[in-house]
DNA sequence: GCCATTGTCGCAACCGCTTCCTATTCTGCG
DNA sequence: CGCAGAATAGGAAGCGGTTGCGACAATGGC
């Protein structure tokens, strides 16, 4: 149905290998030939099959993403920014979400093998187990880790300085005078929140941490414990934006403003944060840069089969100053 | 380097038709002689070459998704509806982001197309010229477009009844008592917010109607623009949800209450609507299921390979009333 | 003018798999 | 016991490309 080598060949009166090296441009041809080749190929709107060229050359020019949830604002703008860059490298990406479910990320895993892709970039759900682990490896495939900094595992990661991150939260609720801190996070274990934490807590050793769920009702949930618990608090760190926003509706409904009453900072900088009302004062991490660093680091593991040493990159964060926050020295 | 057929077939002594037979199931070899390969298939950690396999069957398992950006809420719902059903399917999505650029979107469907994908899922950027539409045809690949209702092209399309959409929204801030209402929208000749528009209007024939940007710079603005040329306007129904967080900023930033002072309607119902402050009153339409719709009939339409009669799917809308919005008549 | 070199191009193998066709064995029946 | 027909397995052709190798002609140095 599609027009193919054979057909631009015969057309042009010559083998198909020679219709091949005219177009993928290596040396051995005439110029007059080649020229003559690419006319016929443009007349017959000849389009190479990628697959079949995968099927030799053994590179799919295709990577695999797996995300939790896509619909995360956080991993659409990874997302974006690795799909910029697979692009910019003439590669596909394949979208997988895994929705923090093991099995599902493992089917996924198999799934690009078997499609050959040229490498996976993932979140992994969870510290992988050395089984885990050692079945990845045995895929042969080059992995690269987003927001895993730690761990002993040997894949190449690419992440921001969460622990940075939380004590720049941390000194600057304290700067601003406050006193009384609190840090809402997710699930203990999880590994970039809990980096946070230790941050926040080396900024602010004597805060009140409580753990919950890193959503927007656990936000709200862990808000409203802490506000009955802890009507001294003054200010919360909350471990992601949503988080935060999520403490911020707390507040409103038990009729507390914010920063008036309760300050509030978040961490990931996402779209959203600087619409909110009042915008949100946020620790903003290079999300977009990090999906393209991690395939840039992806192309590279890919280009040199050898089991090269992991390349493991982490990002600087910054806070990002907004109108969530009061300064209590000035009252 | 990775294990093949043939290295399964030496290890069981079979043919390698026979090792294919067995793995694909198929009629014609011994249950005995299958045990046994499907044994050592295992023994080996045999996978597939799902491309080796496309590359003769014709069918590559694989879709492709061309939206504008995905870290756009809407897309990203879109693109995981879309996902969860092309999973569903056992197929993979490729994610493209043509950021509304013409030759962008056409090299990705170039690519697309060399890929061999069984079909394409995009929102195409602007009405498609007479020419575009002949070339995408050309390609002899399903596609499916998202959100272009009306046209003459034979495309099949899936979108939201923008029409209806509008119009609820318009009887919606009437019913409320509101009788000066504005409309700020994209730019004239998007298609689905035209559409919107017209829904609007005839609900309230006589609306204010702005153009601008369809974004929350472009709500800010124009909300500004309004706001001042016509201080009577109580209600304002943005084109989507970003626009109205725009219109919402517009306001605080006079020192207008929401809803008291201005009352404001979006559209789409993206996450953040519901957790904004106020929360968003906003026309719900389903993304997810649009996404998902449209990965059901690229795949039938892959099926059948003969040119089927498009398939054009309208979803309808629903009115979510939040608290962005006053009633004039109980004040 | 001859041979070695270089430039062009065709031939054929191969990538890993599916599938049609054919050869062989097994089965059941008269 | 012989034979037709079904069951089973192997052979081989392709899917659409890439690439090493050899054939052949043109070229250049002596």
């Amino acid at each position: 149905m599609a027009v193919t080598l054979k057909d631009v060949a015969r057309e042009a009166g010559v083998d198909l290998s020679t219709v091949s090296r005219s177009l993928s441009g290596s040396y051995g041809v005439h110029e007059e030939t080649r020229k003559r080749v690419l006319e016929v190929a443009e007349r017959l709107h000849y389009r190479p099959n990628r697959i079949a060229r995968g099927l030799v050359t053994g590179r799919s020019h295709t990577l695999g993403l797996i995300v939790s949830d896509v619909r995360n604002p956080f991993f659409a703008e990874v997302a974006r920014g690795a799909e910029d860059a697979a692009c910019a490298h003439g590669c596909d990406l394949v979208l997988c979400n895994s929705d923090l479910d093991q099995a599902k990320q493992m089917r996924y895993i198999v799934s690009l093998a078997e499609k050959r892709v040229d490498g996976i970039l993932m979140n992994s759900v969870s510290a992988l187990g050395k089984a885990q682990q050692q079945a990845l490896a045995g895929f042969g495939m080059p992995i690269v880790l987003l927001n895993r900094a730690s761990g002993a595992h040997s894949f190449s990661t690419v992440c921001a300085d969460n622990y940075l991150g939380g004590q720049l939260a941390g000194r600057y609720l304290k700067a601003k005078g406050h006193i009384r801190i609190a840090h809402l996070t997710g699930p203990r274990g999880h590994g970039n929140l809990s980096d946070r934490a230790r941050g926040f807590l080396n900024a602010v050793p004597d805060a009140v941490v409580l753990h919950g769920r890193h959503t927007f009702q656990g936000g709200c949930e862990l808000a409203g414990k802490l506000l009955e618990r802890h009507p001294e608090v003054t200010a919360v760190f909350a471990a992601n934006d949503v988080m935060a926003f999520g403490v911020m509706r707390a507040a409103a409904e038990r009729g507390l403003r914010v920063p008036q009453d309760l300050s509030v900072v978040g961490f990931d900088n996402i779209e959203f944060s600087g619409i909110a009302h009042p915008p949100l004062t946020t620790v903003h991490q290079p999300k977009y840069e990090i999906g393209a660093a991690a395939v840039e680091i992806l192309l590279r593991l890919a280009e040199k089969q050898n089991g090269s040493a992991p390349e493991r990159r982490i990002f600087g964060v910054e806070l990002i100053e907004r109108d969530s926050v009061q300064d209590c020295r000035t009252r």
